[in-house]
RNA sequence: GGUCCGUUCGUCUAGUGGUUAGGACUCAUGGUUUUCAUCCAUGCAACAGGGGUUCGAUUCCCCUACGGACUACCA
């Protein structure tokens, strides 16, 4: 590895299945890995042991495939600088938080739950609007910083339950230089004595991202803009473990919003506003979500949505395939601000993407029963043929089934106003004309047609309607014409004469 | 409440110390398509407000307003 290498990292908590935020940032940092021929990693950031949800795991890997997100090392793939779950690694953290006690960063506190909330109850009627746990009120609490070496050292010998706090220097500018906002400063005061290793045994979030970055080298922190009031807990943090020369480059990304732009898009958005939030549907228990894959979004068009939500390439193109994106990604075209979320825009997306897909690509999301009953030639043009008035892949299979099997119904109201003997009969005369053709070739179908209208002195409104339920059932479609040359002379024959028989 | 971050058409955004402030989505209208969809054309529509700095600010600075994030032994 070179010193300079690009090493980013997603590093999500299994707590559930992943939204569409959570995937943005995966993504970005996918882009800047690929752009500067660098490393991605997954990490599984599982320190809340209360808030596990089984299958979380799997679904965060499951989607990033989903979304041809490929990781270069972390769970799913194993890499050097394993373990790549935090639930596996405590004894790594466990060294650190122990150096930072013996070099006065960081104290034990024993503090029990009703003693944090008195002390916080207590702040706030003396009118602190932010009660802290920090140099003033650390003084009043049970720490070792207060309590005797010798009373510390019993309760440690005697196994009450503790926690360790960093401590937080008193008025201390910390700042950093943030890729995307610029320099961001935040004096000390305001900064609580947070907690790094917690009772369990595990750490917390703020450790052990610390930790792990610096041990996994990552080279920038690419992550959501929730994180930007703790990052300078976390500069500190690199300066107390003495890393500060090999702290990484953060570029904190804007939120996604609610469509309604009140706060950011959340888990529960998706049956509020009736758009999936999920990248792959999720089903467990008494929850079920739909996900962009199963509503038939292609990958390559929900990445694109996801991409432009907070980024532009600085051009005016809007269509991007992965490749594309990759080619154009910066962190100094992400934008600072909020997105609130569209999808009309979204479904617009999947609809270019469509039109830009093969033929081929359309019918591997076929039924499989279709693949066995029809070649593949015949499959690939009627997917090309409908694909052009569809916007989703799914989509394709059912507005062209009467490609595969014989209507069962038809246009009711149609047939209700136009089905009558004067018009039977034209269709028997159309049928004549039809059965005559000599090469069924699109064209000369539409040769046909237009001879038959003419010699009859008939609008094309007039009859080809009807022509058109009868064989197809629905009143819109292709040229009309293209669908005869794809049903075939025999077929389209049998079709008539069974709606003259039968209709 | 406190801290931090932000603010260009309804939405996503481009952009510059001097522009008719550009594009895309949506919506509306017209054209092509005998249908539907596409496609094409046109239209609607924005620099949050107030102070500075400047010959000149949408652009730079400050204040206000508004919005958001954070404020746990959650990440």
């Amino acid at each position: 590895m070179s010193k300079n290498e690009v090493r980013v990292r997603f590093a999500p908590s299994p707590t559930g299945p992943l939204h569409i935020g959570g995937v943005r940032t995966a993504l970005y940092n996918y882009l800047f890995a690929r752009k500067n021929n660098g490393k991605f990693l997954l990490r599984i950031e599982d320190t809340d042991q209360n808030r596990l949800i089984n299958g979380a795991e799997k679904y965060i890997i499951d989607s990033l495939k989903w979304c041809k997100i490929q990781v270069d090392e972390g769970v799913s793939v194993g890499g050097e600088f394993g373990p790549y779950k935090q639930s596996e690694r405590k004894d790594v953290y466990k060294k650190y938080v122990f150096d930072l006690i013996k070099n006065n960063k960081a104290y034990y506190a024993f503090d029990s739950n009703e003693e944090l909330n008195t002390m916080r109850s207590n702040l706030k009627k003396e009118g602190k609007a932010a009660p802290q746990y920090n140099s003033i009120s650390r003084s009043r609490m049970k720490n070792s910083l207060t309590l005797s070496k010798k009373e510390v050292e019993e309760r440690l010998r005697r196994g009450d339950k503790y926690v360790i706090r960093i401590l937080i220097p008193r008025n201390q500018e910390i700042k950093f230089k943030d890729e995307i906002r610029g320099w961001v400063s935040v004096n000390s005061n305001n900064l609580d004595d947070k907690v790094l290793y917690k009772s369990d045994g595990m750490p917390t979030y703020h450790l052990a991202n610390v930790v792990d970055d610096y041990l996994m080298k990552i080279s920038h922190v690419i992550r959501g803009e929730e994180w930007l009031p703790s990052a300078p807990l976390h500069i500190l943090l690199y300066q107390y473990l003495g890393w500060e020369n090999k702290t990484p480059t953060f570029a904190h990304l804007p939120l996604i919003l609610k469509p309604d732009g009140k706060g950011k898009l959340s888990k529960r958005d998706g049956a509020k506003y009736g758009f999936p939030v999920f990248p792959i549907s999720w089903d467990q228990n008494d929850k079920s979500f739909i996900g962009y894959k199963e509503f038939g979004f292609s990958p390559d068009a929900f990445n694109n949505m996801l991409a432009l939500l907070g980024w532009n390439p600085g051009n005016e193109n809007e269509i991007f395939n992965m490749n594309e994106l990759i080619e154009n990604f910066s962190l100094k075209k992400v934008n600072k601000s909020g997105a609130k979320f569209d999808f009309k825009k979204t479904v617009w997306f999947n609809e270019q993407h469509l039109k830009k897909m093969s033929g081929e690509e359309i019918i591997e999301n076929f039924d499989s029963s279709l693949l066995k009953s029809f070649s593949r030639e015949y499959l690939v043009s009627v997917a090309n043929l409908i694909k052009e008035r569809a916007k989703f892949v799914n989509e394709v299979e059912v507005e062209g089934k009467y490609f595969f099997s014989k209507p069962k119904i038809y246009d009711e109201k149609l047939i209700k106003k136009k089905w009558n003997d004067d018009n039977k009969f034209l269709i028997k005369e159309i049928l004549f004309e039809i059965t005559n053709i000599e090469v069924f070739s699109a064209n000369n179908i539409s040769k046909c047609f237009n001879d038959f209208l003419n010699k009859k002195n008939l609008n094309f409104g007039e009859i080809m309607p009807i022509l058109r339920v009868i064989v197809s059932g629905i009143k819109f479609g292709p040229p009309l014409n293209e669908i005869f040359f794809l049903l075939g002379k025999k077929e389209v024959i049998s079709r008539i004469k069974f709606a003259l028989n039968n209709l």
